[in-house]
DNA sequence: CCTACGGCTTCCACGGATTA
DNA sequence: TAATCCGTGGAAGCCGTAGG
């Protein structure tokens, strides 16, 4: 099973995760980041499930739609050619009760946010959407939990919730699910692939500016800013982890680009926000072969392919 | 071990952008 | 508009690696 779509991190998981490491974060900014790490790495566990499917489906992951001005998210679309699924993975952890239509940590009156109501929201938009082009395919909705030590007391049966203990036989059930699909249905899959958006409207960060930024390439892997440069290499102090100074700063540009998007992307500029790299002309060579330059001498920048 | 080669760095002059 | 500034491209040389 290819996946149409694939997942990436959220551009807002990866901003936060820049000011989280650059200036630090307020408690509940925090708390949000580490959410988001939570929730992407039990949708990566998810994809790994998927992946191993033999049916005749079309899977699009971590989509962000709009339609009629409403933003929706959608953490993995599986198109069969009479029926679409429509998943959500949660990755929540500990025992939980499910009250009245709400859902509270067991033993306190801590609220979380019913994905039922963001699911049922999220069909709706989809049927909607799918009308305008054209389609009547029925939709089944699933919240998948997926961590193994997550319980939810006094749920009612009708819900469509499915725990870790359910994955297998529902795995199972996707791949016995009978489906030919044919070429309108790959147009269909390319149409929604293409409307998908990489920035929501309604993601607000914590106020930043460029100054307050703390400088320097971290680590790939361990996220240490202890990194230093040794022949055309970046090694980790921390973890010792080797990562060749081109990807280094191209990471650092993505990474700049993403926290200031209005900002113009120089060879100076990424030489002050790198910190660590020597020459400048390896800056430059590294922009020059990874991104588009516009301008010439001293007013040239450079622009994301 | 030697050699060839490619990629990287250093150095410098050019010339367009900036600023008053 | 003129003077100054500074980023860039090219030349030349260096270094590491691969292949004999």
């Amino acid at each position: 099973m290819d996946f149409y779509k694939k997942r990436t991190p959220s551009a807002e998981m990866l901003a936060l995760r820049s000011l989280y490491l650059r200036m630090g974060l307020a408690d509940s900014d925090r708390n949000q980041y580490f959410n988001l790490i939570k929730g992407y790495q039990g949708e990566v566990l998810f994809d790994g499930m998927t992946k191993n499917l033999t049916c005749d489906c079309i899977i699009l992951n971590d989509l962000l739609l709009s339609f009629g001005g409403n933003e929706f998210q959608i953490d993995t679309l599986m198109i069969y050619s009479a029926l679409i699924y429509l998943i959500d993975v949660k990755n929540f952890e500990g025992d939980h009760l499910y009250d009245k239509e709400k859902l509270y940590r067991l033993g306190s009156d801590y609220e979380l946010k019913n994905p039922l109501n963001q699911i049922q929201r999220c069909e709706t938009q989809l049927h909607q959407m799918l009308q305008s082009l054209g389609w009547k395919l029925p939709i089944h909705p699933s919240v998948i939990f997926i961590n193994p030590d997550f319980t939810l007391y006094q749920t009612p049966i009708d819900r469509p919730f499915l725990y870790r203990s359910q994955l297998n036989r529902f795995l199972q059930k996707l791949n016995q699910t009978p489906s030919k699909l044919t070429a309108k249905h790959w147009q269909l899959a390319e149409k929604i692939a293409s409307l998908h958006q990489t920035q929501s409207k309604n993601t607000k960060l914590p106020a930043y500016t460029y100054g307050q930024l703390k400088k320097g390439n971290f680590c790939e892997k361990c996220e240490s800013f202890s990194v230093t440069v040794k022949d055309r290499t970046m090694v980790c102090g921390t973890c010792e982890h080797k990562e060749p100074v081109g990807a280094a700063i191209m990471r650092a540009v993505r990474e700049f680009g993403l926290l200031f998007p209005g900002e113009r992307l120089t060879t100076n500029i990424i030489m002050e926000w790198c910190g660590i790299i020597p020459s400048k002309k390896c800056i430059q060579n590294t922009l020059g072969k990874h991104l588009e330059k516009c301008g010439v001498g001293r007013g040239s920048y450079y622009v994301f392919k």
